[in-house]
This record gives structure tokens, sequence and C-alpha cells, in this order.
DNA sequence: CTGAAAGCGCTTACAG
DNA sequence: CTGAAAGCGCTTACAG
């Protein structure tokens, strides 16, 4: 069913002959009036609205009886503070943005899950912005949400626009930026060396006996080209280090791509005798791959990934991995936040949380 | 490095001599002076505050010179409207709140970006909420949200606490309920029959010749519970139900539960013949549970999935599965819900995006 | 430790 | 079509 353009909505009343001169109803509701203010619960409470005001946030030198007194009246009442009033009068929200690049890599979901789980519970909520990978979503990102006086900032990683870096730097926010680490003084940050991991995974599979080993890339994002230089500095280390064996595509990862790339590769390179996949998603593709083309892995080919994702573990055969510690960076980095947005000094301003090879038979 | 805790923090300047009696230094942002406001727009333009204010909100019924003006003037000034100031006194903010019951499962990301692509240019902010699955924090997500008066609210499915059913009913707000519908006065949904998908999938299984089908599921949603109906219905018309091949575990799905679930079905009726399970990652695992044990896919048991999530096309063989249009849904969503916020009345307050059989050698 | 006044930056409702 | 006044619901200074 449907109604002409012009025609007038169905609900519409029949004007009434003697009706009332009441304002045009609205859709939304109306809650002006009825909404509990703090004026009511000081009233209630039998205080002035600064002591409520100050009771109800937990300033300290408030009356501890008088407080009770507020806090009753507050419950009594079911009052909840209007966060726009909020924000207005003091400058500041109890909003965070959080901004990631994807939220299709569950990677990024459990590290915004353990940044919930820290910053909730405090008080905060966050604002989640998802980047797509793209420097010019998320300078538009940050100037929306800064519009929104949020009270601190999460990123991730250090690359972004000049305009988006003044931005953050012009907020006077504090700020912490995951996944990545770097010292620089007033610069917060939590994460590991994506580097370090790049060349652990890749010495791991030198120890294997492996020579010709390649490196598989998909995404081709900022982290993704710290790994490949990590991959690089240990074949070039080992004196194996062969350039054409590098095989990056801009595409989102994912296991289609994986097996697309992988027998791109051994097209090309059929004496490869090991693989460093930037990605679970790609290498849970490849040992599909694998397994319809007959390729033996570990024996002909040896396999690992990155991020030990889910799933990695059923994979024909379990697929050697590097756990990176998103729960704990994600956990660590609202940790640090909460401290610099009270106005502490951290103890410490960079965080490495470090990573783990996690070794099964595909290696 | 550590400070000690009582030590005054490093950065502490010297007290000057004849320091100006300025206010004590935040650490934050002060921009309470450096803000640009309406007003400085309206002077600059050379008219009043509302007239800026309706230029900018596009608010027919200015003079499109005035308005061209006040637009002019707005960019050479860098204006950014303070949403809470707006929140405040219009009592609605530009927020959307949109409630799912979880990000690791894709399908659920993928709803949420649709959403987002049609929401965001038309000006709104979403407000993600994950629910994790469990009532009661959808009731305090939805507490929390209205507080912050939200423009409209987009919903998973229909079973919530009456509490949270009040909250929502009482806030007056446009809803709309996504994934699953349902015909109702003043109720607005856009999904699919979850029943009917459970049901046409089983019949395919059923076509295929087989007659000991299990349903195999994990988390037991509601709509995971709809497409067992779909499954026991067109098992009961086919004269073959047997409500020993249910297999439900309350766990999230994932791939090592469906690896565990199939070897524990296989283990008590090694004569079930076919299985549908209720999530994709469920099959895959399943899948490579089977390879691994020797059963023959589709051969001795042919294995249906639902979802269609990432991978299933890889799988040894590829999977079989439903293909449920969730961009589609979030797209739709958003817009009924777009229409409904301007006050407009739907040309349906239902809509049906349907679902599709996506047949692969897996059965 | 408590409070009266002012103001945050917008929009609503009312006039003209 | 345009505007002056009032107010949304809080918190920030400033006094006492």
């Amino acid at each position: 069913m449907r109604h002409d353009e012009d025609a007038p909505p169905a609900h519409t009343p029949a004007p009434a002959e003697a009706a009332p001169p009441s304002p045009p109803v609205r859709r939304t509701a109306r809650r002006a009036t009825g909404r509990v203010t703090l004026d009511d619960v000081a009233r209630e409470a039998g205080v002035s609205a600064i002591t409520a005001s100050r009771a109800l946030r937990g300033t300290r030198g408030v009356d501890a009886a008088l407080a009770e007194r507020v806090h009753a009246a507050a419950a009594r009442l079911g009052y909840v503070p209007d966060p726009a009033a909020r924000a207005l009068a003091s400058a500041h929200s109890q909003h965070v943005a959080v901004l990631i690049p994807m939220l299709s890599n569950t990677l990024f979901v459990e590290l915004l899950e353990s940044v919930q789980r820290t910053l909730t519970p405090a008080g905060y909520q966050t604002l989640i912005g998802v980047t797509h990978y793209r420097p010019d979503e998320e300078e538009a990102l940050l100037r929306s949400y800064l519009a929104h006086r949020p009270a601190g900032l999460l990123v991730t990683g250090f690359d972004r626009t000049p305009a988006a870096q003044a931005l953050i730097d012009g907020s006077g926010l504090p700020c912490v930026h995951m996944m990545e680490t770097r010292q620089a003084p007033g610069v917060h940050s939590v994460g590991f060396s994506q580097q370090a991991a790049g060349r652990a995974i890749t010495e791991h599979l030198l120890a294997r006996g492996r020579r010709r080993i390649a490196y598989v890339a998909g995404q081709m994002d900022p982290r993704v080209m710290q790994r490949a230089e990590g991959w690089r500095a240990a074949l070039r280390a080992a004196g194996c280090h062969d350039p054409a064996l590098e095989l990056m595509d801009p595409t989102p990862t994912s296991m289609a791509l994986g097996g697309r790339l992988f027998r791109e590769l051994m097209a090309r390179h059929p004496d490869v005798d090991g693989i460093f996949f930037c990605n679970d998603d790609l290498a849970q593709g490849a040992l599909l791959a694998a397994l319809r083309m007959g390729i033996a892995v570990p024996q002909q080919v040896a396999m690992a990934g990155f991020n030990d994702l889910a799933g990695s573990d059923q994979m024909i055969p379990p697929l050697t991995s590097v756990r990176t510690p998103r729960a704990e960076v994600g956990a660590q980095a609202a940790t640090l936040l909460l401290g610099l947005m009270r106005g502490q000094q951290p103890a410490q301003p960079t965080v490495d949380v470090g990573f783990e090879l996690v070794v099964r038979q595909s290696s």
C-alpha cells in the first residue's frame, strides 16, 4: 500500500469544532516538561542545585549526610543527568572518541570491546569511529567528534594527515595511540613493535630450515608495512632476502584473497618453501588452497599467519601465528587515558605489551 | 621512569615574582573563549542569530541571498555547530542509537556499516551499543542512550525485557526493528522471516534426498530459535522430524564449537545424512572436522550453513548457505527511520527483504 | 562546606 | 521572511 505524495497522512484527525488552541503535535517526545531536573532533586533533598550537582558527581567537599540525602532524592525521583546540559556547561562531555580502521577485522572488535570494558564502568561512553583505513575519513571523523567535546581520544597508530594531527594537537585533549608504540615527549601509546613481531615469525621460519620465505600481504596499512620491514630485516640478516618474494595487494585481507595470492605466488616462484602472511585470514585461505592443490604444508611450504584469529587453530594443519594481545592493548590504553583525563601524570607514557609466537603444525 | 606520588609534576613552572592572577591551568583545552559561535557567524553575516541558525539548518523560509551570506560567513570563520547546545535547546540530538547483539559476528558489522552509510550523509551520528545478547545489557544501554536524547532508535529483533520495551515506548522516539519483521500497529521493522529461511534450507536438504537431518546451533538467540522452528516445520511436513537431532549450545558460535558439536552429533547419531547449522562459522568448523575425520561431504553428510559469511565459498567443499541481505536491511531500516524522524508516514511500516539460497557443493 | 548569579551555545515560540 | 526574549539543564567561578 502506498500513499499519494500529496494525500494527507491517514492519521490526521478530523478538525474538531471548538478545538483548543493546542500547539502542533510532534511525533517525537516532548520531555521538556516531563524531565526530572537537578533542581527537582535539590528541592527534594532540601539543598541548593550546586550542592546536589556536587554530591551527584562525587566532588569531595560535600557533607556526607547531605550527599546521602541528595543521592536518596535522586534515586527516588529517578533522576538521570542530561549529558547535553552537562557538556554545555562544563565544556566537556563524557564521551571518548575511539578511532579504529575497520570492524570486519575481528582484531579491532576485540580491541574495542576491551576498551569499553574499562571505559564504561568509569562513566565514559565510547564514540566509535571507523576510518576504513582512509586518512581522509579519519580526518572527517575527528572533525565531527571533536565538535562533541569528548573528554579524550583513542586512536590507532601514528600515520595520519597533517590536518588530522593538527586537530588532535590543537584540541589539547588527552590522546592515547593504540597498537604501535613511539617514544616522544607528550605522546602516549600502548602497543607492541610490529616490526619485531614480523622479524620474530620470520626467524622462526628460518629456524625451521626455510630459505625461500615469502611475505604475502593485503591491505597495506602502516602496520602491515612495518611487519614487512621485520621480514626483510630477518632475511637480510640470514643472507637470503629476495625482494621478488614480497607479494602485496592493497585489497582488504580475506580468505579468498589469501587463496588467490598463494596460487599466484606458487605459479611465479615454485621454489618458495615458507610464507609469512600479514594476517591470519590470508593464511587460512592459502591453507585451504594448498589442500585443494595437493601442496603439502608444512613439508613443501611452511606457513605462518599473524594475529592468531578465530579458526586458525581449526585449520588443516593448524596454523602457526603471532598472538597479538589486543585485549591487553585496549585495557591498558583505556586505563592510561582514564588517568590522563583525571589530570594525572602517567607512570609511563609508552606501554609495550609484547607479542607471542604460537607455533602449530603449519610450520 | 617513575615519579614519586607526592612529588610535584615535572612541568610545574617556577612561581614568578609578579605573576598575573591567571586562573589555574587545566590540562584539557579551554575553548570556552576560542570557539566560534553562532553569534559570531550572525554578526559576520550581518543578520540575527536566529536567521543564521535557520539558514545553517536549511529551514525553509529564509531569503536565499541572506542564507548565502550566512553560509559564506560560517565557512569563512570555520564555524562548527555545538551539538550539546543544539541538543539542549531543541531537546533532540543528531544521534541515532543503534543496538546490536554482537560485533564479533560479521553479520552485524555489515549491518552496521550499511546503517552508517545511510545515516551519516543525512547528518546523523550513530551511537553504537553492543548488547552481547543480554537483555539486561540492552536495557542499561537504552537507559543510558535515551538520556542523550537521540533522534531515533534502531534495534535488533523484538525480544527484550518489559522494562526495555517500556523505555522505547515511553520515549516516543521513532524506532525501527531490524532483522525480523512483525506486523503490528505503530511498529516498524525491516528484515525477513527467519523461520521461512530455516524452512527453505531444510527443504533444500530434503530435496537432495536427505531424511536424517539435524539442526546444530550455538548462541540460541531468538532468531536461532526461529530458524529451528523452520527446520522442525519442514521435517514434520516431510514426516521425518526427530527431536533427538536438535543439538543446541548456548555458547557463542565459532568454528571450534562447530567442530565439537559435529563430532558429538556423529558419535551419537552416526546415521545423520544432513545438517543445517544456524551460522556459517559452525558449518565451517564442521567441514574441517569432517575432512579430518574422513567423513565425505556431501556424500555421507550434506551440510548447509546460514548467513553466507566470508570464507564459506573457500571451504572444502564450498558451503551451501542462506544469503541474508543484511546490507539491505541496514539501508532500508535507516531510510525508514530517516523518514520517521522527519515526521513522515512511511509507505510501508514493514519491509521484508527476503533471503536467498546459495547452493554450493556441500549439499 | 554551601549557595546565588551568570553563562555555556544554541533553538523554540511568539511577534511583527 | 526576520528578530528580541526566554529558556533548555547543567557547572563554573566567585563569595561567604
